[in-house]
DNA sequence: GTGAAAGCGCTAACAC
DNA sequence: GTGTTAGCGCTTTCAC
């Protein structure tokens, strides 16, 4: 910059207002400033204006993974909120991994962002008491975070309600859940979302056959269809499954292709997510519509008030549930 | 930091040294350091280290999306090797926007990591020579970057005409390739793949119908999905359809699902890029693997030998082309 | 084994 | 409209 400066015959501090766009610039030195920069390939480093200013023009999205669909939807949707604020965003994936988690709010790595979203799978409330957040933040998904963090939450209970009372009312009476869990105290997703599938047994009347909660390691879609075949191998007779998550669903669609269970007629199933892909699935995915374009709207507009008063955290902490519905398609009756 | 030095009796240098694991501080002054440090919440500025030493302990990895599989998947590869290395990987994306390909680029953007991956659509090597890159850098796709940079490329061509071949082996004359080019004399993705495509035709002696070289706007499931409808709806008969992304056959299957067309008794249908996908779908799709494991660990070994060298970037540029190979599911005969 | 001084490249605040 | 001064928080260098 300096070498800009003397190049144009200009002070260091004239360069710096004519990159950044400042008034009081004639039109002339302004001019010859740009003529310089581009001359010379100057830019600006971003280390040291980051270091002096505070800001650096990226925000955070800090996520478990990107493979499924889900979050790499959500990213999309996010980086154009954010582009039309003037800053970009910029992705870290956890892998879901407390360490990796953890790693990413250490170390102060969260100051490289002017905001960040992040959504946790393995860090709980009391570990994220430890840490000391100098950058606005707002937290995603189900785990509980402290109290003096925005959170924007789908209505995981609400939806999984949703597809298990239609998948009731249009008479399933033996409704496997893949992914559920049979203990479910603790406040992550797949606890939720089996919590809403027992209020709708409850509500109808119908007892839950535990043998019909099938736990998974992870909610990809071999995991579906693994679930799914073992299920059937182990005997245990299903009408319907609410699988948790879309990518779950397209395993368990595929293994009920090859057990040759017909769906829907010899078995519904309902998916979680709405992803993209549902619409192009043989046959067609019936899903839970979890809100996913009021998340982000709501997602940006809390972190552009954390974001708008520079040092204090003044705001309080606002806690939001986006609104499930339930989108059926072929998989349903 | 100074907080840290004052409050453990100690200088600021000897407090960088502990954090750094530097030898050279006593058994006994680096406890109590440390202690301090947990103390205090203390964490170091990433921005002022950058500024200082130059690194930033992150790479950069610039795709054009995320929602399709591919890239996803690509990245959850790179972020495996880049953690082995004691870095970690921060994605951005571009939206196959070339404005947005530019900023990426520019604005000093780039020095915010230790090295950057990169797949650019849109810019050309005429639009890359503009730009001074004063970081590491690697180019993935098919895009001529100048000669200066490393490169790795799939074998668009070689993988393309396996597929075409092997559609041609069992009997299929009329071959769709939906996604390809009429004019295939630009080097992008389309293209190539096309030119294996016809490359294969024209080592079968069998002619290629115009009419079934279909273009699309976006490799999207609607993309395939519509030129699939089109295609059906023109009249033009076909048996086999070669698309050129896995994202875009899924849609093609949707499709044919649809139009009540037996796949692949009526139609064979081969995919590109061998997604985790291909496997759950109904029917299980062919695809060619265009060497994904092999692609990543040619990336990070370049990127780590332009990183060894702080400064002068002595090193020779090397390009580097993968192989393909055609995984054979249950779309094919 | 530890510390003091200097400076990375930028910008906020204020002087002219 | 433009320049000067100071300092953001680290690490490199060299002295002790």
């Amino acid at each position: 910059m300096i070498d800009v400066a003397r190049e144009a015959g200009v002070s260091a501090m004239t360069v710096s207002n004519v990159i950044n766009g400042r008034p009081g610039v004639s039109a002339d030195t302004r001019l010859r400033v740009l003529a310089t920069i581009a001359d010379l390939g100057y830019q600006v480093n971003l280390a040291a204006r980051h270091l002096r200013a505070g800001r650096t023009g990226a925000v955070g999205l800090i996520v478990p993974d990107l493979d499924g669909p889900y979050y790499a939807q959500l990213a999309t949707r996010l980086a154009r909120g954010v582009e039309r604020r003037g800053l970009h965003l910029v992705l870290e994936r956890t892998g879901a991994s407390a360490e990796r988690e953890l790693e990413a709010i250490s170390f102060g790595r969260l100051r490289m962002y002017d905001g960040v979203i992040m959504s946790l799978l393995r860090l709980d409330s009391a570990d994220l008491e430890q840490v000391r957040f100098e950058t606005p933040v707002v937290f995603i998904g189900e785990r509980p975070v402290p109290e003096t963090f925005d959170h924007v939450m789908m209505d995981n209970v609400g939806g999984a309600r949703l597809a298990t009372e239609h998948l009731l009312t249009t008479g399933a009476r033996r409704i496997a859940v893949i992914g559920g869990k049979h203990d479910d105290h603790v406040d992550d997703m797949p606890s939720l979302r089996t919590r809403g599938y027992r209020q709708a047994h409850a509500e109808a009347g119908v007892e839950v056959d535990e043998r019909l909660v099938i736990e998974v390691e992870s909610f990809s879609s071999r995991s579906g269809y693994e679930a799914t075949t073992r299920l059937h191998e182990s005997g245990v007779a299903f009408d319907a499954a609410f699988v948790l998550t879309d990518a779950a669903a397209m395993g368990v669609l595929r293994a009920l292709a090859d057990l040759g269970v017909d769906v829907p007629g010899d078995a519904q199933v309902v998916g979680f997510d709405n992803g993209t892909e549902t619409d192009f699935l043989v046959p067609r995915l019936s899903s839970v519509e979890p809100g996913n374009e009021a998340m982000a709207d709501t997602i940006l507009d809390l972190l552009d008030r954390r974001m708008a008063v520079p040092g204090a955290d003044g705001a309080a902490q606002v806690t939001t549930m986006v609104n499930a519905r339930l989108v059926l398609r072929e998989t349903t009756r």
